[in-house]
DNA sequence: AACTTCCTCAACCGCTTGCAG
DNA sequence: TCTGCAAGCGGTTGAGGAAGT
């Protein structure tokens, strides 16, 4: 990190350093950390001796400096595991990163928005889209169908952000087309992976669909 | 070689949530 | 309940480097 990039960074209105992190810094982080461990970060700020805000050190120990992260490329598998997971719960950056040991919620989003975001204006992505929609509304067709020959049994499930705990609860996975904000079908577990083979499928891959259009599509 | 454009990612901002008093 | 504070989360920004022209 260059001394003018430091430089240009300056204060904030509280008096807090903003801007990169200087080896120093980090250092005073850890050895802080280590002590007392993470958590009270606006007490961290004013102990450590560190001149930064509690927000800033936190985002620096969680994305940078916690033991365990790991650093490099996303593997293949991690990016299946950051599709699927997306299909499921969109934006939910930090419960996906829940799933990817060493990962941090910052990484993964920029991981998605980089590779997957980018195109979202092609004509692959148009096609795409569409066939995305013609595969949500056959899935949707075929669970209410089956809704109704099973009765109660197969409702709708609300969506919220305690779906990983309902997915732990009842080994579901649910999702709620009529919910404002939801974009995807009802699945259980099993279809995740033939909704990921659906994406693997054609030209679908590399290029995949963006969710925000889906949102609107699909509401 | 010089310039421009694109890509990546660390860090910030602002909003939301959770919780104690 | 209500309020205020701390922590967490997702979106956005901007600097640096790589790639393209």
């Amino acid at each position: 990190m260059s001394e003018r990039m430091i430089m240009s960074w300056g204060v904030t209105e509280q008096g807090w350093r903003k801007g990169p992190w200087t080896p120093q810094e980090d250092k005073l982080l850890t050895e802080y950390v280590k002590l007392h461990g993470d958590g009270r970060w606006s007490s961290v700020s004013r102990s450590s001796g560190l001149n930064r805000s509690g927000k800033s050190c936190r985002l620096r120990w969680v994305n940078y400096l916690r033991p365990g992260l790991k650093r490099g490329q996303i593997t293949p598998q991690e990016e299946g595991i950051i599709i699927e997971l997306h299909a499921l719960w969109g934006n939910k950056w930090s419960t996906i990163a829940r799933y990817l040991p060493g990962r941090t919620d910052n990484e993964i989003k920029n991981y998605w928005r980089t590779h997957f975001k980018k195109k979202e204006k092609s004509p692959k992505k148009q096609r795409k889209l569409i066939k995305c929609q013609n595969f949500n509304q056959n899935f949707v067709n075929q669970q209410q169908e089956e809704q109704q020959h099973l009765g109660d049994d197969m409702k709708w499930a609300m969506m919220n952000t305690n779906v990983d705990h309902k997915m732990q609860d009842n080994n579901m996975g649910v999702m709620n087309p009529n919910v404002e904000d939801q974009c995807l079908p009802v699945m259980n577990n099993e279809d995740v992976s033939s909704w990921v083979d659906f994406l693997m499928d054609d030209e679908l891959w590399g290029d995949l669909w963006n969710l925000d259009n889906q949102v609107a599509t699909f509401k």
